[in-house]
RNA sequence: GGCCCGUUGGUCAAGAGGUUAAGACAUCGCCCUUUCACGGCGGAAUCAUGGGUUCAAUUCCCGUACGGGUCACCA
């Protein structure tokens, strides 16, 4: 049987991380097996809906290349796929279900069941529907429905007994029938809740394998109920744990870290992302951790999907992008990082590919490169703490006099391209017999004023260019000598 | 509170009745280097807890603790 997986969100406008290693697991089941992967959005709560929230769903799936085979833009032979478009069907699936005695008509108010639920609540035992309607004559039920007493079609859970249901990752789970709620499957609009839909949905839809976040664990009793109400068969069950912000809590929407879309304002790139949302909360067979999708596909397993949940690790994402930035062709991160560069640094004379060059393999992430080349522009006030490096051998003292014998070499080189100044520079290491830290460092400290620089001492005289170094080599002199 | 689920280093995690208990990130040290980074090498660091079962349990069973989920005419 073919493979169908089905990733039903609602349009929220905000894409929660959570939610979307879902969708990356869904579809990864679906294209492991040459399935198909299906986007279904779920917006029947009309109260909730937010504009253009179905493009954020849209947009974050196909960045991220989980493209789907059916959904409500490319079509499909199960469509519609927006539930709101589905409506009809769900009111004669729930009479089958009234007439198969397994689902009954109630019409009690909304006044009773709340009175209920206080006594209930009252009485500190569990709030539950007291079935009160589920025992209504037949003369009764037609005479409330010929009066067209409002009603609400409710699940009629077996009384005794127990329901097993299998997860593949929990494995089989059972819980008492009595425990359940005869939860309501068509509302008094007429409109089915969003438990009732899904099961029918899916079925209509043929979905084989449902992934889920863990909250549905609990309910997935009386889904099955359901499925056995109708005979129909039951799909795989995949509940997946929460992405949690620390031990007890759940990355939320304010932590600022949650949504797709918040990291990639903070830069980070979409293959990063998606390779890190797969290995939270789930383990490659072998000790490779980084993953193209078709790598993933070909090495995802549902076995390998964790039980408990998985606290979200910035660092690590931070890690894992930086893997993939050094990882880009040097012209595609001349492009992406350009932007970034002239945030903070607008001087024309400089050689772009040159600081790139030297940007890459010290870059973990684009929006940190402002930060990273602000110098070039003007030099910062800067501590001559900086001159002191123990593994070097460099104080003020051996700085200023480097700095002094470096001025006169690079005031004497003509070109100024890397390898001229480099030339020069290490003719005089020659002559001086010094080690190159001795020269070179003081050199970096002058010209940029940190501890950390993209690139070594030469590098940056040449991004700087001639003028501008021999005036900041002057600066760091004229720093030096007076203290 | 009832019910369900979970608990291996700081984090993600592999593992399996007998292992030197993988790997990655972070951390520390060393090497390389023109600083940092990159790269290489190495170190420190983990089986929540109490009982069983067993020749042997971190792995199986029961309890406890802790954490999460769920108990809507929301999805």
């Amino acid at each position: 049987m073919e493979v169908r997986t089905r990733f039903a969100p609602s349009p929220t406008g905000y894409m929660h991380i959570g939610n979307l290693r879902t969708a990356l697991y869904t579809y990864l089941i679906a294209k492991k097996s040459g399935g198909k992967f299906i986007l279904r959005i779920e917006d029947t709560d009309r109260e909730r809906y937010v504009e253009g929230a179905v493009d954020v769903i849209y947009k974050t799936l196909r960045d991220c290349g989980l493209n789907w085979d059916e959904g409500p833009d490319v079509g499909g032979d199960y469509g519609p796929y927006v539930q709101s478009e589905r409506m009809g069907m769900f009111k004669d699936y729930a009479e089958e279900l009234v007439k198969k005695g397994k689902a009954y008509y109630c019409f009690c108010t909304k006044e009773r069941l709340e009175e209920l639920a206080a006594v209930q609540k009252a009485s500190n035992i569990m709030p539950m529907y007291d079935r009160h309607c589920r025992h209504l004559s037949q003369e009764e039920i037609d005479k409330n429905l010929a009066e067209g007493v409002p009603y609400v079609i409710r699940q009629a859970i077996p009384e005794d007994g127990s329901t097993t249901f299998h997860d593949e990752i929990y494995g089989d789970i059972t819980v008492e029938n009595s425990i359940l709620d005869d939860q309501i499957l068509l509302k008094t609009d007429g409109m089915p809740t969003y438990n009732f839909a899904n099961v029918v949905d899916d079925h209509t839809m043929k979905i084989t394998h449902v992934v889920r976040g863990n909250e549905y664990l609990s309910s997935a009793p009386k889904y099955n109920l359901l499925y056995e109400a109708f005979g129909w068969e039951p799909p795989m069950y995949i509940h997946v744990e929460h992405i949690m912000k620390d031990a007890q809590h759940k990355l939320a929407k304010r932590d600022g870290d949650a949504s797709f879309q918040d990291l990639m304002e903070k830069g980070y790139m979409t293959e990063a992302v998606l390779n890190y949302i797969l290995l939270l909360g789930w383990a490659p067979k072998g000790e490779n951790e980084i993953f193209s999708l078709d790598e993933m596909i070909e090495n995802f397993d549902i076995s390998g999907i964790s039980k408990s949940p998985a606290i979200f690790d910035p660092l690590k994402l931070k890690a894992i992008n930086a893997h993939y930035v050094r990882a880009l062709p040097p012209e595609k991160f001349a492009e992406i990082s350009k932007p970034y560069i002239r945030q903070t640094c607008k001087r024309g004379d400089v050689d772009l590919d040159l600081l790139c060059s030297v940007l890459q393999p010290r870059a973990e992430l684009f929006t940190d490169i402002p930060e990273q080349v602000d110098f070039i522009d003007k030099l910062p006030e800067y501590s001559l703490e900086l001159y002191n490096n123990k593994k070097m051998k460099t104080n003020a003292e051996t700085s200023l006099d480097a700095l002094k014998k470096i001025l006169p070499v690079l005031e004497g080189v003509e070109d100024f391209t890397q390898e001229s100044v480099h030339d020069a520079l290490f003719k005089l290491i020659e002559a001086e017999g010094v080690k190159n830290g001795i020269i070179l460092f003081p050199l970096r400290v002058a010209l940029s004023g940190k501890q950390f620089t993209p690139g070594g001492g030469i590098e940056l005289a040449v991004i700087l260019g001639k003028e501008d170094s021999l005036a900041r080599i002057r600066k760091g002199i004229e720093l030096l000598s007076s203290q």
